[in-house]
DNA sequence: TTGAAAGCGATACCAC
DNA sequence: GTGGTATCGCTTTCAA
């Protein structure tokens, strides 16, 4: 016999049938919102129930539907990840919208480098209906998973797209076109770019929007203004360092990230040259940093909430069968002092 | 009869005690580690859940222990926990223990405002064996959870000391006190504070800190120099601007967090001064920002993984029977340019 | 429309 | 040491 739940004691079905003088069997068919059941004992049933504040028994109905009603949040467990308010948004986000369908959210922090990780074990366990990807792992263990049935959706636009992969992401795109297009039609003659990590799909994207800016505009891109950073601070103030001493005449860059725009600021003060007055400057994210920095930086402002609500709603709509068409959520132009 | 799991088909007792030849009894005994099971067939058993790709099923578990294996992370729903890098490192530092455990955890955005919010009935339902609280939401109702049994722990020090709520902290005085004497002991003649949220411990503590490096320096404190803040970027630097207009010869101010540093920094500049030649400055946190503004942060480094670790331990012990001692971490000083 | 009853998979008591 | 089996609470067929 099983040790008593440390907890509270928990009503069943069997007292709320007592009660109402039904069967566990309409008692279940009340509580799931069976139509066919008289009215009025269906209105005994619900009385016994709020009566005995009856909760449902979670392993109980996971254990007879093989349905657990959790989702899991796979999240890279690496500093740089971590220390990204990004995710704590995303997380919000997807929480919110499984919590009203009553599902709950389990987080795994930790690589998946592997097909036979722990993690990846975990979920073809059956202890979750799905996973939520923060950031596209090793491409082929999460496709693995998918070929094994498990519903799936990768925040972040994977890189084989023929894969079958359900995503949602920012228009990384259209949105560093915004910014480009900003800098270029406010007086800027060259506008230079510091750009993400090419070899992940938002990197690509937001370089591309660069180039489309200037295509739309009809300007033709100098090639020796495109600086290839990898997201961070240190790495982008180098190399804005060594792009302003090339060509001192640049007065816009784009970086592909608030934290290398921060970056970008402190290299051009470190030349002495000012924030937007010589150089305009744009970063993407809209992170704490952009609103907290002094000049407030001019940036491209994704709905990271909307990213995580766009996951759990694909994520329901796998769990009911459909397959759903990956989601690009729009983003927005913040102006600030920057640009 | 159940939909079959959309999943992976799943290995049961039944299947590796027939394959071993031994009964389902004996097929639990051993793979809960019950010695006394002969070990020729143990090793038989293990083999035949090896081959057979064998994976607990937790909700059957759950259901016949009364133990789930899950434990939730309440965070609190609002823009500014979430969009704090601090709790993302938390949580990672939680699940790794908890996950090493094979306990996981259930992440549960929401406030938690009143004794029957949906939260409170999810924690009380039993769906969790506990719950690890990143804020102190409204005490009380943490408060009542304890009281109905429910194993908890509370990363922050509760309000109420005498409340028997297991707790982990920094430890925010002393760092504090490590920050302010830094200033005082530095040359630094005239040191001001800009508090965080005097209704939160944290604040209080890091008030009490600056307080107590004067003390020990035989120091008496101007109380005309500190000044209440919100943890706020901006009114931190309002404060700062009106603290500078009073008293301009202040040299040294010590900001409750980083946030507020930058705000005081950007106050500094605003008036012309600079950091940290006419005014030093020291925040408490070591976040990204402290990193990777101009000129670096000087601030108390917390271990924030340590904090996380250290609550899913207290959560270990607790679920164990124990009851164990608040937990408070030490800090680190770390030098950069501004003080 | 309703109830009886057979599972779901793991555990733990009881008897051998 | 080991096996048989009742049990956890809910769902769902099958008959009535």
């Amino acid at each position: 016999m099983p040790v008593t739940s440390p907890t509270t004691f928990r009503t069943t079905y069997a007292e709320i049938a007592a009660k109402a003088g039904v069967s566990r069997a309409t008692v279940s068919r009340v509580l799931n919102g069976d139509d066919r059941v008289h009215s009025d004992r269906a209105q005994a049933v619900i009385e016994a129930a709020n009566k005995l504040g009856y909760r449902t028994n979670r392993a109980a109905r996971a254990l007879s539907t093989g349905r657990t009603g959790q989702i899991a949040v796979v999240i890279d467990d690496s500093p740089a990840v971590l220390t990204d308010p990004f995710w704590g948004v995303v997380l919000a986000g997807i929480s919110r919208v499984l919590m009203v369908h009553d599902i709950h959210s389990v987080l795994m922090v930790s690589p998946l480098e592997s097909e036979d990780s722990p993690i990846a074990h975990y979920l073809e366990g059956g202890d979750v209906d799905g996973a939520i990807f923060l950031t596209v792992h090793q491409e082929h263990v999460v496709q693995s998973l998918v070929k094994k049935g498990l519903p799936v959706v990768v925040i972040g636009t994977p890189i084989d797209l023929k894969s079958e992969i359900v995503y949602v992401d920012t228009d990384n795109r259209l949105g560093a076109e915004l910014a480009t297009k900003h800098l270029l039609s406010s007086g800027c003659k060259k506008v230079a770019t510091i750009t993400g990590d090419i070899s992940a799909v938002a990197g690509i994207d937001r370089l591309e929007g660069y180039h489309a800016a200037h295509l739309s505009l009809g300007i033709e891109v100098n090639e020796d203004l495109i600086a290839h950073g990898d997201w961070s601070f240190e790495n982008a103030k180098t190399l804005t360092l060594r792009l302003l001493a090339r060509n001192p005449d640049i007065d816009g860059i784009f970086a592909a990230n608030d934290t290398m725009a921060l970056g970008v600021m402190a290299a051009i003060h470190e030349r002495g040259r000012m924030v937007p007055d010589h150089v305009a400057v744009v970063g993407f994210d809209d992170n704490l940093m952009a609103q907290t920095h002094r000049p407030g930086l001019t940036t491209i402002r994704q709905d990271i909430v909307g990213l995580g609500a766009a996951a759990a709603e694909s994520m329901l709509s796998i769990l009911q069968g459909e397959t759903p068409a990956p989601k690009i959520l729009p983003t927005e132009l913040i102006l600030r002092e920057s640009a």
